[in-house]
DNA sequence: GTGGTCTAGACCACC
DNA sequence: GTGGTCTAGACCACG
């Protein structure tokens, strides 16, 4: 199975952190479903070019939140997650990152009306991205 | 001269990452004045509960973009911010902070509705605390 | 012939350690009788859904501990256990849990009265179990 | 600070295993206090003469189940742990193994009496090593 | 000095 | 074949 990830070599974030948070939303947007068997650690290290280890790193931390489950022998696999539960982890992402920008709005303070005028022509950008963009 | 700044202890958050960023917020939103001697290294450090190399570290950096004016044996100022300048800077931290959120969105297939929903909750949860919330 | 084993897919506990220590606690308290000829790997493989390769291990371990014995074209039986030998093994297995619980109870500073009280309590819901419980 | 960990090179149990179970010990059963600050990994991984990743590991994990918390640049500290957390954590494991002690005992046929009578000699030999019991 | 990330490579256990 | 553990050693970020 091909997994898309996409690595920022040039970003600081992490490696592993970058897989990770990719990986964890295509697991709860339901773009992989459950029960699906995930590469192995060795073939998916190949396919993105970085050590064993890394992403050996990405499924532990992944099955300790719950969304994968690694059977030795035999392969790491998508958990099943409840449709609250998943609900739940896709509210919390997403009111986080909301939250975060609007306090970064008030701290500069900027006026409501601006940043939700900004807000809408983002928002409207991105999800009819008529011209090129779509994605960061 | 006291400066506001709150330190999480328990994010991981680099120390100086905060007080930069919160630092520069203050200055751009105006809120210190331009020619404004802030506190020694030393005192700010003190103040802080702080590694005086912290404070020095973000110094350093809001002098590299420009925000900061270090005197020899005088102190460090707040530099002049041209309106426009300022009013960049604060487009930037904005948008970057919705593009970012938006893209989370996006990320985790949540509906257009939904995600200018939850943003305008937010919003106006943060710009009208009638209770008690208004700060993160 | 039939042999109630119960995999726990969600243990971290290896597929053949789960099967090799119900069937030998199936021996050893005389459920199956010395004797009787087990199903043979692939059979017992089917029914338990795993692979012939964990059977096949699980036979070998237990025929060298001297619980089983194999005759090449004819099958897997179960070897003769003497009653010592059978007191034995239920002796030690059941103070080496005792032994370990204890354990944990002195590491973790538990008091000698408290510990025995949760033991009591538990046993009793083991052996008595009224409602549902009896099975962990 | 020194930390009391015993290893067992012989065991099957991995280094990490060990040491993390052993830690956690100590900090649920309060003889590590809160707001201690552990050895560098660097130190500890001397002391106990394995590898810095190992200790590392330990750490880790450990702050993800809450006990730690560490501070780049300064150190890995003992979390603060509520007395109400303290007290299911204690409970938890304790309860665990006797369960599992006592489901040992009902799946070899052990009668309650006896299984009874092998524990209360077991827990006053632990908890009363006149001669030199005492630990395992 | 501290921890954080990543590498390459080895060996073992499981299926 | 799979994942699980452990090593030695490197380089970076933080205080």
């Amino acid at each position: 199975m091909w997994i898309p990830i996409q690595l920022n070599e040039n970003s600081a974030e992490p490696l592993y952190h970058q897989v990770e948070s990719q990986l964890r939303s295509l697991i709860i947007s339901g773009q992989i479903k459950e029960g699906t068997l995930l590469p192995s650690i060795r073939e998916f290290a190949g396919g993105l070019n970085c050590s064993v280890i890394t992403v050996r790193r990405v499924y532990q931390d992944l099955e300790s939140e719950g969304l994968l489950r690694t059977k030795q022998g035999t392969g790491t696999f998508v958990a099943k997650v409840g449709d609250a539960e998943r609900e739940t982890f896709r509210r919390e992402a997403v009111e986080e990152a909301l939250i975060s920008a609007v306090d970064i709005g008030l701290s500069v303070k900027c006026e409501e009306e601006e940043l939700k005028r900004l807000f809408l022509a983002i928002l409207h950008r991105k999800y009819h991205p008529d011209g090129k963009e779509g994605e960061a």
